[in-house]
DNA sequence: TGCCCCGTCAAACGACCGTTCGGGAATCGT
DNA sequence: ACGATTCCCGAACGGTCGTTTGACGGGGCA
C-alpha cells in the first residue's frame, strides 16, 4: 500500500498525472490493474492521498517550526531555509512532495484543488506577515510593497523544484 | 485560424494540454472536430504553434532589448522588467504566452521539448551573465553564488504567472 | 472439515480521445 | 457557365483509459 503511493508519486512527478495510467502504476508495483483496485478506490483518490501527504508534511516540517520563531527576520530566514530543504529532499519513502503537489493540481476536483491551494497559500501569508512586521519596525527598505515582495520570495523558493541538485544554499535573500 | 490559436491557448492554460480535447477547441471556435482538422494537422502541432509563438515573442520583446543594454546592472533590471511585463500581458491576440509554454511542455515530443527548454534557458543564462559581470566588477555582495542567484531571480519572475493582476512593479530585486 | 475473507487475476465495459474519410455546399478564377 | 478549390460536416475507426465483474487459490478460524 505504501509502495503504491511511492511509485505513483514518482510516476506522477515524472510523467504527469494524465500521462500516468493505472497500468503504469500497476506495472511499477507488480500487480494487474484490477489488483491495484483492491487497494485504491480511484485514480483521483490516489493523487489526493499523495498531495495531501505532501502538503501535510510541509505544514508540519516547514510552516510550524517557522511560525515558532519570534524575530520576523529570523522567522523569514527559517521559513525559506526549511522550505528549500523540504523541496530538495528526495526521500525514499515518498517522491519530492511539493513538486507532485504543485504540478499536478489539474487532476483534482475543483473543490479539493481549492482546498489544497488554500493550504499552500499559508506559505505566502506567513512570508507577507513577516515582511509586514519588518516594515512596521522600519527594518525594510523603504517603498517595498510587501505583497509583491512576498510573492517574489515565494516564487523564488517554489521554483527551486526545477533544478534541485547543488548543496550550496543561500539565506541571504532579502 | 488565428482564432483557433487564441482559443486553444486559452484552453490549454485553463485546463491543461491533456485536459483539453479537440472537441473543446472545436466548440470554442464554433466548428466540428473534423472541421478543425481542415486548419490544423494535429493537436501537437497546435500546441507547438502556440508554444513556439510564445517563446519567439519572448526572445523578440524581452531577450533582445535586454541584451542591448550595456551596463550589467541596467541590463538585469531591464530583463526583469520586460519579462514581467511580457508575462503579465494578457493580450487579445494570444493568451499569456509564458504560462502556456512553461506549463504544457508535457504534450511535446522529447525533441521539441528539449528545443523549447534550450530557448527558455536563455533567460537564465542572460541573468547569470549579468550577475557574473557585476561580481567581477565588485558590485555584488560578497559570497553570492551567481548560479544560485540567477536561478532565484528567474524563478521569482517565472512565478509571477500565478498571480498577475496588480500594477505595482519592483526592480529592487538584488 | 467447512467457511469466509484476502490478495490477485483475466476479461470485459463504456466512455472518450485524436484522427480519417467521403461527401456536400459555397466561393472563386477563368 | 463551369470546373477547381476551399471550407466544413456526419460518421466512423482504432486505440487507450479508468473502472467493474466474477472467479480462483490459499490461509486462518471454528
Amino acid at each position: 500500500m505504501v509502495q503504491i503511493r511511492v511509485e505513483a508519486s514518482r510516476l506522477f512527478v515524472e510523467k504527469g498525472y494524465d500521462g500516468t495510467s493505472m497500468q503504469d502504476i500497476a506495472d511499477a508495483v507488480g500487480l494487474t490493474k484490477a489488483g491495484l483496485y483492491h487497494f485504491v478506490d480511484s485514480k483521483e483518490e490516489l493523487l489526493f492521498l499523495i498531495v495531501d501527504a505532501g502538503v501535510g508534511r510541509m505544514e508540519r516540517e516547514v510552516l510550524e517550526p517557522a511560525r515558532a520563531v519570534k524575530d520576523p527576520r529570523e522567522r523569514l530566514a527559517t521559513l525559506i531555509r526549511l522550505h528549500v530543504e523540504n523541496i530538495s529532499r528526495v526521500e525514499s519513502d515518498v517522491g519530492n512532495p511539493v513538486t507532485s503537489v504543485v504540478e499536478n493540481l489539474v487532476g483534482l476536483s475543483d473543490q479539493k484543488r481549492a482546498e489544497v491551494n488554500a493550504r499552500l497559500r499559508q506559505v505566502f501569508e506567513l512570508t507577507r506577515g513577516a515582511l509586514d512586521e519588518l516594515k512596521a519596525q522600519g527594518r525594510l527598505t523603504e517603498g517595498v510593497d510587501t505583497t509583491v515582495a512576498a510573492f517574489s520570495i515565494t516564487g523564488m523558493v517554489m521554483w527551486t523544484n526545477r533544478w534541485r541538485r547543488p548543496g550550496g544554499r543561500l539565506s541571504s535573500a532579502d
